[in-house]
DNA sequence: CTGAAAGCGCTTACAG
DNA sequence: CTGAAAGCGCTTACAG
């Protein structure tokens, strides 16, 4: 592990001054292809390895993006940080990524060191709670960031927000129970107050209303031993629902097993279930899952294209930006699956 | 976005050096308290953010750590660099984090990317397959680096190997599905020719030698769909198999799906399934699954420790560590589950 | 097309 | 206990 190269090896190697190692460096048109050639080939003689960190110093703009995820043992998250990772390394920015395990305490410290890292712009998808967040952090260091998947931070013109439409989801999937038959339709899951489940709930709320159906709503940690116990507390206590909308496929997969577990038919004739996010389980389940499909993958994608724009062309996101979702039907809520894409 | 204050900005407002600010920043006793207080107040006003690219170009060592996987949305690797990640975390190191999509070509690219943004160690989960893989970058940049779970390049000296004791899981799993009556026990899952694949189904073998029984291995992709696909096809071509050990836990949860879909009933007096990792899945699963606990955390948090050790305390790890794991019995094996921890 | 010089924000001996 | 100076590896005008 001696010292590495720099480019005063690589010039003297090559017999030119450093300026023009750098030009090379950066491709700059103004270097004879001849002098160029000898560089490059000292650079390879000595394994010259470019220090990006020293560069940065300089010219700032570190090519680091932070990525701070509330949850990412979740699927959905998981799905959506790898996606968003991807597209940025495609563009040539690398992701320092942090899990924060819904603890606002844990975010604002790894937003802190991230700082400290000269990442370019932040993602957060955040924990919810109060005190110290990290965002006041963000704002005095002038970053770039964006809140997804969640608001939890008003300032959306500091900090712009980009998540599915999730009202638009649970009006679609209550539509279709309805449609399908279902007159007594609960929501299972989601923790109340929270934005998420506030949106889920209040299309699931307006369409019911609509219908002229009487809400259920049974809240938890939405987990999947949550929705396996759920199976059995709606058999017991609420014998007349005919149809879950669960807040997320977690949730669902875990009623799905529960049912299993009491031998309670799941689809047309028995309870019908709808998950939310569409995650890739959905599909391999049995019976396979309906869901309301969010796309993450390609939100991912989106979202990095918006932080590059704006870190790299200036072009500030909206303060919100809702993308559309649709349903995708399987045979736990209908005998008639949707084609799938 | 202005520009950030500096240490001389800091200096100038408390009225002392750069070098004192300096001092202060990195704690040394050689500072009055008074002082101190004096330029913590400045850093206060001015908001002040340390600069760690710059630093690090002085001192070396930039506190971040290259985390490189070969697929992340497997739960598996997940939890494995979620656990890592935030094992790092709290030792004050971020982590840089990219999936690699098992593709050896992006893998030797984020290598690259990841020595030029400066990290000072490396820990691959890497691709199978040959070509670039990045190992040789490593080698010519001399900086520390493990493969963990997966062993591609025969140099341990260099790239010292990591993983769960692989053959040690299937031996146990395989003594138990004996030990239950299953006489005609399928592995199932895998991609012949890899190393865990090989690792895994050495175990198998070297049990039911032992037992006298046959083996029957039937490779494939090991995803949920595979060991979907496979319940089917195990009960069509193979009726006389009475137990299935799978390559890994997605098999084997999509084994159990399958075998809901086509009726067949999974444990004690139908097929006894086992799988290998223990994800969190497998005890929500119904029936709730086997597996071969690989305490992924656990190894996580030990990795983390080992490369800290190797890059602050210069501690070589060994060529090769492997540690131990046990099996988790569950309903989709014995009627009599063992008692979870 | 190429070189000499200053500077990015910090740390590190070295004086005092 | 604190300050002045050099240096980390690069880029960026500015000359030539």
């Amino acid at each position: 592990m001696e010292r590495r190269p720099t480019i005063i090896d690589v010039a003297r190697a090559a017999g030119v001054s450093k300026s023009t190692v750098s030009l090379v460096l950066q491709n700059s048109a103004s270097v004879r292809a001849e002098t160029r050639a000898a560089v490059r080939a000292a650079m390879e003689a000595l394994g010259y390895v470019y220090n990006r960190a020293a560069a940065n110093l300089r010219s700032s703009g570190a090519g680091l993006i932070g990525l701070v995820i509330n949850d990412l043992r979740n699927p959905f998250f998981t799905e959506f940080a790898i996606s968003l990772q991807m597209a940025l390394s495609e563009r040539g920015f690398a992701a320092v990524l942090a899990n924060t395990d819904e603890t606002p305490a844990l975010q604002a410290q790894v937003i802190g060191a991230m700082i400290e890292h000269g990442v370019s712009a932040l993602i957060v998808s955040p924990a919810y709670g109060g005190g110290e967040t990290g965002f006041d952090a963000i704002a005095r260091a002038g970053l770039p960031a964006m809140q997804v998947l969640r608001r939890v931070d008003g300032r959306t013109d500091l900090f712009p927000f980009a998540a599915p439409d999730y009202p638009a989801g649970s009006r679609l999937a209550t539509e279709h129970l309805i449609a399908e038959g279902a007159r007594n339709i609960a929501f299972v899951g989601g923790l109340e107050g929270r934005m998420v489940t506030e949106e889920r709930l209040a299309g699931y709320r307006a369409t019911l209303a609509g219908a002229g159906l009487a809400p259920l709503v049974l809240p938890g940690r939405s987990g999947r031993s949550m929705g396996r116990a759920m199976a059995r507390r709606l058999a017991e206590d609420h014998p007349e629902v005919d149809a879950a909308l669960c807040f997320n496929d977690q949730v669902a997969l875990g009623l799905l097993s529960g049912c299993a577990e009491i031998g309670r038919p799941v689809g047309p004739g028995g309870l019908r279930i709808v998950g939310f996010d569409d995650i890739e389980d959905c599909a391999q389940s049995w019976p396979p899952l309906s869901s309301v499909r969010c796309d993450i993958a390609g939100f991912g994608q989106a979202v990095a294209a918006t932080i590059l724009a704006w870190v790299e062309g200036d072009v500030t996101p909206p303060a919100e930006d809702r993308p559309a979702v649709d349903l995708v039907i399987r045979a736990s809520s209908a005998a008639q699956p949707s084609k799938e894409r």
